[in-house]
DNA sequence: CCAAAAGTGTTGGAACTACACCCATGA
DNA sequence: TCATGGGTGTAGTTCCAACACTTTTGG
């Protein structure tokens, strides 16, 4: 079947930089390309967006298809569009326009699997990554960028995204150790503290953590922002 | 002459939020569309991308043509990127995926002509706009944020980019009215010019404006960011 | 001399930084 | 009892907000 139209289209695809933190390392997801162009370098997940689909649900869905991230494992994840890419020549196939998104899994639940299109999916260290198809190093640089924004500017609504990193129950050198491994630099334990306390609503569950040797943490849960900005 | 393609393709626009300040109002351009769908509504300028160019410099061609806005006029003009709108059915005819983009002009060089697609061109108080087309309403919501938050968070090189309202020779008083139009709320004085002076290399022209009848002003120019962070 | 905008310092509070020791647990 | 990470307060500094009067010019 073929489309027809009086002037010539781009294609429009997304692509998506899916963080997590592994091992206290900042590491994101990559797909091995199984076809030309770029056969065998690796890239973000993303793919054509559909027609009748958003630009977000595209995303979500390519992310599905390609890592086999499955759809319950994306409830509820924050998708943030990063910008568009379309400089001419950047698919030598034909005229490519992506919409780049960014996400951020949690430390526990993260599977990833190879499936259509892609011949392998893994994790890799922001710090030793491979070299990359298309523009995609550009677009991970500014997905990294987008990323440090988050938890340096001003608290918003958006900033809350960084704790998709942490499981729901977490303490608090769990989350100085987040924060400290997005910003890439060591925060103080005191000023941490104080200032995670008065910036963000937590909610003390009055548990602690279990069978470490060492003295047990309480945990906490994020109920929402604090009132004053 | 016809385009074929073996998956449907959505078309790309770019438009553009083109804001200036007059008369101490923060002001955007809309044209009037000439054409069907939304004929004779307002719209932000912008129009199909072209196979060869680059999203922005599409929508400086764009700007150009339903503006009137002449190509040295947006010499050395800020372009930046908002975001990709790509809602199925925000456009009636086919599937469009738009970028959107914010730029800023003088205060002093501005001309709108209406020309190709635009029935008029006209400046608009963001205080009182008239109902748009497609969703350019939210895109505009959304220049607007991106504008307030370019002066508001931490200085950067793209903060720069709000000196274009400004001549190149300004005084400290059209800085700061400037400052005041665009984040919406009165400053003090003595800390305004504080902070300038501290967080902008500004040069002292040793020059004062003349003709007032009060006291003369003395001029600046923008050298770049101050070092210190 | 009057109107109109330019220019100029100080003080209090809030927020951030730096810094060192004791505690609870499991092995 | 020791190793490991959890937990706590204070003092100095920096940054921001509030606030009112004098100066220079043209009419």
């Amino acid at each position: 079947m073929a489309f027809t139209y009086d002037y010539p289209h781009p294609a429009v695809t997304t692509d998506i930089a899916v963080f997590s933190i592994i091992e206290d390392a900042l590491h994101v997801a990559l797909i091995e390309r199984a076809a030309d162009p770029f056969k065998g370098s690796w890239a973000l997940p993303g793919g054509f967006v559909n027609m009748d689909e958003d630009l977000i649900d595209g995303a979500r869905r390519e992310l599905a298809e390609e890592a086999g991230v499955t759809p319950d494992q994306l409830d509820g994840l924050p998708f943030m569009q990063i910008g568009a890419y379309g400089r001419p020549g950047r698919d030598p196939r034909e005229r490519v326009i992506t919409v780049a998104f960014l996400t951020l899994v949690p430390m526990d639940r993260v599977k990833l699997v190879a499936s259509t299109d892609a011949a392998k999916a893994e994790w890799f260290t922001m710090d030793d990554l491979p070299p990359l198809a298309f523009d995609h190093a550009d677009i991970l640089t500014s997905a990294r960028e987008a990323l440090s924004k988050l938890v340096s500017t001003t608290l918003t609504e958006e900033a809350k995204a960084v704790f998709s990193f942490l499981p729901q129950e977490f303490t608090l050198s769990q989350a100085q150790t987040m924060f400290e491994t997005i910003q890439g630099q060591p925060l103080e334990k005191r000023n941490f503290r104080k200032w995670i306390q008065t910036h963000w609503d937590l909610e003390d569950l009055k548990k602690k953590t279990q069978g470490g040797r060492h003295r047990p943490a309480a945990l906490y849960a994020l109920n929402g922002l604090s009132k004053q900005s």
